[in-house]
DNA sequence: CTTCATGCCTAGACACTCTACCTATCAATA
DNA sequence: TATTGATAGGTAGAGTGTCTAGGCATGAAG
């Protein structure tokens, strides 16, 4: 029946592909281990929905980030994603990039 | 003359709301002053664009967060955003919301 | 008299997330 | 056997928010 639960906007834009490529940078996955993986790298906290996961999937696919491969697995099939070269800069960059954001607002919110 | 100088969604989604109450929760002020308030209290980090901050302002009125008064400052009409008690409270709620969020994406970003 | 800082505003493009839906396979359960 | 739940992939459309790029007007300074 799927409850929505009145979800609005859980994660800040343009986080979910940095989290993605975080995870990635571990081993490659493929899009529904992805979302499980998520979750539990934070306590649950993350509960990436299907609709928000395989666009963003598409998106850095997209933009060359990782290498995705279909493959058959337990009589499945399953589109396996490996970040690559480009995208482990670019994971990096957004780190930064999320970072420095993060510090920023900390600095407003405490600095009157 | 304005250069864009390619500011791609430099701030995340929902957070400008956030930080405008902030420093609206210490003394009221008009949309300009805002703009020049978040440079300052984020140590030049956070320029506004006016394109992004009047909408917010409209919004967070719209949503009876603020209480609006035109005032004459220097000869200039002036539009003055006072936090209200509403605004207070919801300004707690988004707080702890970013909080929650950042101490989310560092745990993801940190535990693999 | 022209430029700069101040002060307000909107329209339209763009991007990202969400809800809600679809398909299909495999294992367990009723 | 039928059906449910977990796994695995996907799309369409709405909603929201930020940005670019403009507009208008006043007061002070050159």
């Amino acid at each position: 029946m799927k409850k929505s639960q009145g979800n609005r906007t859980e994660l800040l834009q343009g986080t979910l592909d940095m989290l993605i490529l975080r995870v990635l940078a571990e081993t490659p996955l493929h899009g529904y281990a992805i979302g499980k993986r998520l979750g539990e790298v934070s306590a649950g906290r993350l509960e990436i929905p299907q609709g928000s996961l395989y666009p963003a999937l598409h998106r850095i696919e997209q933009r060359a980030l990782v290498d995705a491969t279909w493959t058959t697995i337990r009589g499945r099939e399953a589109k396996v994603y490996a970040i690559n070269a480009k995208g482990r800069r670019k994971l990096k960059d957004e780190i930064s990039g999320w970072e420095e954001l993060a510090s920023t607002v900390s600095l407003v919110l405490n600095n009157a």
